[in-house]
This record gives C-alpha cells, structure tokens and sequence, in this order.
DNA sequence: AGACTCACG
DNA sequence: ACGTACGTGAGTCTC
C-alpha cells in the first residue's frame, strides 16, 4: 500500500484502496488529529477515517462569476473612501496591490494602493494614513498575486494582515510545483485563457500605471475563483491556507529583520585570500608553461589534456569535452602538482568571488544588513529556497568557509540561537515507510550511520568501524536519493558488485523502507504524481518517458520528493509554530521585538534575540520544531547559541 | 543564453 | 541496455 500516511491527511480519489484498508488503523490517529487542530486543519480532520465532519465549519465564500465588466478606477478623496468602504462591507473578498517608488522594499516609498472590490476598482495616492482597518478584518480574505510584497510594505508601516491570505502566485505553485512560470501573466493565461500584454510579474514597478495594475488584479481576483475549486479538488486547501498564506507574513518579517555582518572580518579575509590566490595562480602559470586564466574551464581543459598529456581515461565528458570537475581533477591528483594547485585555487577563488567580496556590498545602508529573498513558489518539492543574496548557500564545510560563517553575527546586545533537526530526512523515511528496524534505532537515540552498519554487518553498535560507518551513511542517503548500484559505486568508489550487495543487505535488513520505495513507484507510474505526508503534490511526466535516463531520473525524483518535501512541510509548520509564539508570548519576558527569526537553512532556523532570552526562546523553538508534528520516530532538534553563525554547532 | 562549476541542505 | 543520487542560486567564461 503506497502513501500510506499521505492517505492520513489527503484522501486521494481514484486509488483502489479504502482510507480504512490503509496502515492508517495502526498509526496513532489521536494524535494526527490533536496535530491537525493545532493547525486548524478543519477540512482535513474530517477525512480521517471515522472522522467526524461537525468540526468541519468553514464558510465558503459567493462566487463572483463575472464576466468581463469595464470598470472606473477611482482616486483618493473623501467621497471615495466612503464608496469603498460601502463596496467593501458588501462582500468578503477584496484585491488589493502596491505600488511602490522602487523595487528594493526598504528603500522604497509606497506610493499607493490599487483596490478591486467586486466590479470596482480603487486608486488611493498615499493611503498609509488610513488603510490599516482594511486589512485587520478577519472575516475578509485580500487576494493578490505575491502578497509578502504587500505584507511587507504593510508590516514596514506597523499594519499587520489580520484578513485571510490568498495569494495566486502560491495557488499556482501549491496546483503545480513542477513549472516555474507563477508569475501574473503566466497565471492569468493558465487560469482564464486570458492573454495580457505588459511585463506584470514585477511586484512593484517604478511609475507603474494604476488603471493597468488595476486591470491585471481584477483578473488576479478571478483566477484565485478558478484556483480556489482546483485546490479544493486537489483537497488540499489545508496545506495552503493552514502552512503557505500562514507563512507569508512569518517570510515577510524575515525578510525585513535581515541579518548582521561583520564587514570587517570580510575585508581582512578578502585581502588575505587574494594574496593567496595571486600567489597560486603563479604557481600554476609556471607549473603549466604558459600563462591562462584558470577561472577558464575550456582553457583549463587544454591545459591539462592536450599540453601536459594528462590521462583522460575515465574522466567525464561534458557537451563541449572533458570535464575538469574537481571529482574529475581528484583522479588527477598524483598524475601532475598542478592539479592539487588548480583545486587549492577553484576554492579560493570560489568563495572569494562568491560571498568574501560580495557580501559586504550587499548590506543595507538603512538598516546596516543584509536581506535575502525568501521564495515560496520556487522548488519542486516544497522547500524554500533564498536569493539576492543566497543565505542558504553560506560556506561551512572548509576552514575558510567557516571563518566566512563567522562574519554572520547577532547585533551588539544580542545573541544568536541556531535550531536544526537531527536527521530529519531518514526520521520521515522510517516513519513513512513504518520500518521498525530503523524506528528501533531512532527510539533508542543511536547514532543512525552506525546503527545502520551494526544492521548491515549484523555485529553489535561497538564492532563498527569507521569504513562500516562511512558505506553505511553512503546507503543511507542513497535512500533518500533513490540511487542505484551505479550511483552508489561512483560516490563510494567501492566495486559495483560490493555496491550492489550492500544494497541488497540493506533492504534484507530494512525490509519495509524497500516495499514503501517500491510502493511509492507503483503509485508514481500509476498516478503520474508523489505527494508528501501532507498532499503537496510533484507531477513527474518524466516517469512516461521512452528515454532510459530520462525515466530513472523520474524515478529518483519520484522517490525523493515525498522524503524531502515533508521535510519541507514540517519546517514550514514549525516556522509559523515559532512565529506565532514570538508574537503572542506566554512569557512575560520575552517581549515583541526582543526576539526575531532570521534565516531558514531547510533543517536549520536562525534566530536573533535581546541578551537574557537564550534560554527561554531556545526551549520555545526547540518544543515547536520537535512537536509540531507527531511522527513514528521521535523528531529532535538540537539547539546552540552564540555571538556569530560559525561558532554555532 | 547556455555551459560549467561549486556553495549549501 | 542504460548510467555517475535529490533539491537549489550564483559567478565566470564562451559564443
């Protein structure tokens, strides 16, 4: 039976089997439920087998079914102001959208508000004086296409969204994760067959021409109509309105708050490290004979393969020849001095490029740091991801990595705590997948590589070597990537043959984690979509494909995405857990602006809070992370507190 | 614009 | 018979 759990929270029409017939009877209803309310999952609680539909009581809203009506945009004056707030008390969806003097939020200045309320549409120059009852009635829901933008200008201004969220960008996301055109016009032509002219994805455009905003926003009013039935067909109108508009404002603040750098760590690195790089690339020129820019991956190639005839004998080949990858160039390493040089350079050169120089221009002069994108429409598997800049990316993994981490601090008075879950991705699998073997493990608090080699070699926790422990983490996570023997070869460098039998001991071993895998395919192919432990959904044509690579590729995915991406739903649920308690503290101490969230790393949340909070806010984000869903495994989040990023651990 | 490479989970 | 694991964003070079 596949998706078993997924069929906990979205019953799924047209599977041959019954909610009653699944693994459901023996997973802990009560507390699916307890975790369902928490989250007000109202329409979900209902389809849990012997569900009880009274706690269903949401209202649906009148369908404003309209044709194409023209319509007057009005300016700001007395006389209007009152004819929209008549217009308003007459239905419970509005629309509304920014505009803005720029696109960078905090440097910009609102410069009005476009309002679709029904046929109508609305124009206020400089509305910041009195729009903040609009968006404070609960009863309401603001549609609008990228509402964080608009939340953030509202929450810039002390005026927080208390109305509903529906946001189309999202809608069209949560409907289908696989493509990337969410924006406007992209949504509008999916959703109403309706061609628009003009670039409308901008949030926020310089000068932008209200009566055309307001043309587009009253067609974003009637796609979120068209969206609204797809996701209640999809009936996964909980994940969208009970995590994804619940997440919004929580990204909004993120966004805003920013984070701290040290510039001056930055810059001595940045003078340190180019010394050293100059200084390498010499090295290099003189190695090969002739002078080339090494940052050139083409001349790099004729360097290494035609000059000094290096072996190209199982290196990669790319569209344009062999490939200089530095899992080609490790091949390499004792065939030539240069190649320990080239990859001592990529490094530096990397980072220097990338964050050491880079992050320093990018800090905010009004308020002295650095704010990164959040996007909720991006990935296919629910994750969020960061850009302008990327905070997710941030160097770790080497020394220099680290002492780049390390220029990520908590403002002077402050100190930074850092939440992340422990293994949360094969917790999800052997919860998913019900094994008891890997449940025993996490319940007894083993460490999961070594348990899993104990497992595998079938000798006691203590026997364990480090080889063991390493094939062991290898299988493991070639679980979440749906590998084959091949793949597993290749990271491994272990023979094929030794691959392959590790994985067949493995799945000897965790025998229930190879029937949820093959059980996850069967529905994949028959479906042509997985979903998460809480119906996000990843349609993957590519499991029809006539293409053997193509197809495989699908199947790793299809395996994947369900792992991952409740993952993902957990963070989120966790996020908005957090944020809640920040906001409306049981605690005296901890006061409103004392304690701010600032960066989601997948499995990590980075907070910033007033000298004196540590202890409370960590045991307050550590609770929310570790029992805001309540799976087969314990989930566990380990927390640390510091001055600067690099030192949390 | 696309290829390549590499930073992170 | 096939092929070098999943998900991202960004800098650089080349055409």
């Amino acid at each position: 039976m596949s998706q078993k759990l997924a069929t906990v929270v979205n019953d799924v029409p047209g599977l041959n089997f019954k909610l009653e017939d699944c693994a459901m009877k023996d997973f802990d209803r009560q507390s699916v439920v307890e975790l369902l309310r928490k989250f007000d999952f109202f329409s979900l609680i209902k389809r849990l087998p012997g569900g009880d539909d009274s706690l269903h009581h949401t209202t649906t809203p009148p369908h404003h079914h309209r044709k194409h009506v023209d319509f007057e945009l009005v300016e700001t004056d007395e006389n209007n102001v009152k004819e929209f707030e008549k217009a308003l008390s007459t239905t419970n969806v509005f629309a509304c959208k920014e505009i803005l003097s720029g696109t960078d939020i905090l440097n910009s200045d609102l410069l009005g508000l476009v309002f679709v309320v029904g046929d109508k549409s609305f124009y206020f120059k400089n509305p910041q004086q009195f729009v903040g009852s609009v968006f404070h009635q609960k009863d309401k829901t603001l549609v609008g296409h990228n509402l964080k933008q608009l939340v953030k200008i509202l929450t810039h201004l002390h005026t927080y969204t208390l109305t509903h969220l529906f946001d189309t960008m999202i809608a069209s996301y949560l409907l289908n994760s696989s493509t990337r055109a969410h924006d406007a016009k992209s949504v509008i032509l999916r959703e109403l067959g309706q061609e628009i002219h003009g670039s409308s994805d901008q949030s926020s455009l310089f000068g932008a021409n209200p009566r055309q905003v307001a043309e587009e926003l009253k067609l974003i009013l009637q796609a979120h109509e068209t969206q609204k039935k797809k996701l209640a067909d999809l009936e996964d109108f909980g994940l969208f309105e009970k995590v994804e508009m619940k997440l919004i404002p929580v990204l909004a603040e993120m966004e805003l708050n920013g984070v701290a750098i040290d510039s001056g760590v930055l810059k001595k690195l940045s003078k340190d490290v180019g010394e050293e790089i100059n200084k390498i690339d010499k090295q290099i020129q003189k190695e090969a004979g002739e002078e080339f820019n090494v940052a050139s991956p083409t001349q790099l190639r004729d360097i290494l393969f035609d000059k000094l005839k290096l072996p190209s004998e199982g290196v990669k080949k790319g569209k344009t020849g062999y490939s200089t990858a530095d899992a080609e160039l490790e091949k390499l390493i004792d065939a030539h001095p240069i190649i320990s040089l080239i990859r001592d350079y990529r490094e530096l050169a990397k980072l220097q490029n990338t964050y050491v120089d880079v992050l320093p221009t990018l800090v905010n002069k009004k308020t002295g740091r650095i704010h990164t994108t959040f996007n909720q429409a991006v990935t296919t598997t629910g994750r969020l991801s960061s850009s302008e800049p990327n905070l997710q990316n941030i160097p770790i993994r080497t020394d220099l990595g680290k002492e780049i981490r390390n220029a990520f601090i908590a403002e002077a008075g402050n100190n930074l705590i850092a939440a992340d879950y422990s293994q949360i991705e094969l917790r999800i699998v052997a919860s998913l997948a019900k094994d008891q073997t890997m449940i025993d493990v996490f319940k007894r608090g083993e460490d999961i590589h070594q348990a899993t080699a104990a497992v595998i070699n079938d000798v006691p926790l203590e026997k364990v070597t480090k080889e063991m422990r390493y094939a062991a983490k290898a299988v493991n996570f070639g679980v979440l990537y749906g590998m084959g023997s091949y793949g597993l070869a290749w990271r491994t460098k272990m023979p094929q043959w030794q691959a392959k039998d590790f994985i067949k001991k493995y799945f000897e071993k965790f025998s229930s984690v190879k029937k949820y895998i093959d059980q996850t395919l069967e529905f994949a192919k028959k479906e042509g979509y997985v979903e998460t432990l809480f119906g996000r959904r990843r349609y993957i044509p590519e499991l029809k494909s006539d293409n053997f690579q193509l197809r495989s590729a699908g199947e790793r995915m299809a395996i994947n995405m369900p792992i991952q991406g409740t993952a993902a739903d957990l963070m989120k649920m966790a996020m908005i857990a957090v944020h809640d308690q920040i906001r409306n503290p049981k605690s005296e101490i901890l006061n409103h602006d004392d304690t701010k969230m600032i960066l989601q790393v997948h499995d990590e949340l980075v907070l910033e809070v007033k000298k004196g909070l540590e202890k409370e806010v960590s045991k307050l984000v550590k609770d929310a992370m570790e029992n805001v869903v309540k799976l087969n495994v314990p989930v566990e989040a380990h927390v640390s507190v510091g001055k600067r990023w690099g030192e949390l651990k």
